[in-house]
DNA sequence: CGGTATATACCGGCAAACGTAATCTACCTG
DNA sequence: CAGGTAGATTACGTTTGCCGGTATATACCG
């Protein structure tokens, strides 16, 4: 699983979306890093629901346009637990790792020779 | 950047491998869940290098076998840094969100109506 | 002698993300 | 009232990067 999906899934965490909520409630978890395309957003979301990790909690028309609600499921929630556990543990993993690493505390330090700046 | 490839940067924050090293120390600190194929591995090297996030270290011939040591360039761990950091906090927001969420505390609990197991 | 472990190279396939444009409505501004 | 912005989805082509398999070569073990 990616990022994205990944991210969706956790937008959908907190109670039914539709896209474009997704897309705003994603944008803030990241910290403005993520802004999904129409084009990733509703390719993921079609292969959410397709793996049942997802399902259309109802849709609405407001003003004429179509506005579709996505919720996970609990299929869904499973997996999002179980993807986050491996996130931190991967990133666990290479941040002590880094600390063990004498050199590059801050930005530049030590380059080695023959190294390009 | 994805899980392959942040993985064998972490894999190399230790400090020099060569390929065949890095999958063997990837399987490890996933613990055992990514198992490194040959043409992700040396593709992700490859384009490793070409973005300068990993250099070549040496060479040996051991064996009548080539043997190519690579390391992480200061860019290269300024990366896994950042996105180590990246991870981290998707991976917490996720888990919060998750404990936020009522049902589905542990595995299986409520599912609401008309859903399928 | 055959299988396994060590090591790397090469290549085609494919899923997913990326990017952009098109569409439609409501609302605000000059 | 024209024109831009925000909301919201669909559609389509491109690119990226992982995946799987095959090839190659040597050493060691049973």
């Amino acid at each position: 699983m990616q990022e994205p999906t990944f991210l969706i899934l956790t937008a959908l965490a907190t109670g039914p979306k539709h896209g474009y909520g997704v897309t705003q409630e994603v944008a803030e978890l990241s910290e403005g890093t993520v802004k999904l395309r129409a084009g990733t957003l509703y390719g993921a979301l079609d292969r959410l629901v397709e793996q049942e990790l997802v399902m259309v909690d109802r849709q609405e028309i407001v003003d004429g346009r179509l506005r579709r609600y996505y919720r996970l499921t609990d299929a869904g929630a499973g997996k999002l637990a179980e993807q986050a556990r491996r996130l931190r543990k991967h990133a666990e993993a290479a941040e002590s790792r880094l600390q063990a690493r004498p050199n590059v505390a801050f930005g530049f330090t030590a380059t080695p020779f023959g190294a390009r700046p």
